[in-house]
DNA sequence: ATCTATTAATAAAA
DNA sequence: TTTTTATTAATAGAT
């Protein structure tokens, strides 16, 4: 965009890019913070670096964020059984709860200390933490339900394929028997794999499988 | 930046606002875009908008990014067997640690505000959550990772038979049709994985109000 | 949406 | 990396 516009494609020399790639992130997290603030919209943004290094920034938690996203993601998942009792206004709303308490919270300890709140302080920081961790348990059993019921899925899924697989098989014994009848069974295998890929087609998100695979049983 | 230099700061102006929301986000996911495009990085955007619409961009698909974040954030924990080693001690400890931390960011909070905490306030709560949060309900998330683990476990085990009953039908398909000589249609089964992102992903952005279809305002 | 006067971002060089 | 500088890109305000 300078001395010389350059074509938007993966630059080639990588010190180029490198310096390339630590300007342009800046000026990324620049705007991305400018929009925060201008028009007060909730803004995360996560960059890995070729290299894998992790650059990230929130407008207020990355975490939160990133369970707004989901819950966005999930709308169109059912929700079951337990599940339609955790419904997002009630989440939504212990949240907003939680956040008024922990702020009158924080006020009646700013007023009550002058300065040394530091060995004072922890006392009511406890308190604060009793306060938080009701709302934050909250948020936490909604996503390991959501993990746990996603597994569940999963598992009904699997077993239900594998009892296909197995009456497939039955019954290509049988057409075996019968006198080689036909190639029937291929077709059959691709139609399952098919059907699978379907029913997980709005899943994919959510998948716990993959996030398990990935190595992370604590959804924070 | 133009006319007129602005100030960063919200937007009084609603009208105002929503159009520079608008003329900013295109700007934000094209500079997200060409970053991801110029040095090959890898990169995830989420936009909630004041009223709680959402935008999102991912250069290649936004839960794979979510996840590889989630990696990052805590390598400390990230396999059931570690729960063993939960115990009292690292628990204290961490305790310990986090209410330093946790003082610490108090500090700051109150030096922070003069008087007006009640708006400016929310957002460092916010970050006091997410500092406090590690430590909470360890009981709660041990009991749902034991939950998920045992899950997982059977899983696998469903995925292990599954695959072998595919292996077996797939073998007995190749002896059937040993003796025809033809028909070899078959893909294999894997692969069907439908990913969404990719498939959009050379496209720009993502206006998941437009892909997303039902969106229920979250404000918090 | 579209148009411009300006400012902001940044490619190349140092 | 950081700074400088010549240009292009983004965009505030207006239409």
């Amino acid at each position: 965009m300078v001395r010389q516009k350059i074509q938007i494609k993966k630059i080639d020399n990588l010190t180029a890019r490198q310096v390339t790639f630590s300007k342009r992130r800046r000026g990324l997290f620049k705007k991305a913070q400018e929009l925060s603030t201008l028009c007060d919209a909730d803004i995360g943004l996560i960059v890995f670096s070729a290299t894998g290094k992790l650059f990230e920034y929130s407008s207020s938690s990355m975490m939160q964020l990133i369970d707004k996203h989901k819950v966005h993601s999930d709308r169109d998942m059912d929700s079951p059984d337990q599940l339609q009792s955790f419904n997002l206004q009630s989440e939504k709303k212990n949240y907003g709860i939680l956040s008024r308490e922990f702020a009158e919270k924080n006020r009646e300890l700013r007023q009550l200390n002058g300065e040394e709140l530091q060995g004072l302080g922890l006392e009511e920081l406890m308190k604060l933490e009793k306060i938080v961790e009701g709302g934050i348990s909250r948020v936490m059993k909604i996503k390991f339900m959501r993990e746990i019921s996603s597994l569940k899925k999963k598992e009904a899924q699997l077993q239900e394929e594998n009892s296909q697989l197995k009456k497939q098989s039955e019954q290509a014994r049988l057409n075996e028997v019968e006198g080689h009848n036909a190639i029937e069974g291929g077709h059959s295998a691709d139609s399952i794999t098919t059907n699978h890929s379907l029913v997980n087609g709005h899943l994919d998100y959510i998948d716990s499988v993959t996030s398990l695979k990935l190595g992370l049983p604590i959804p924070y």
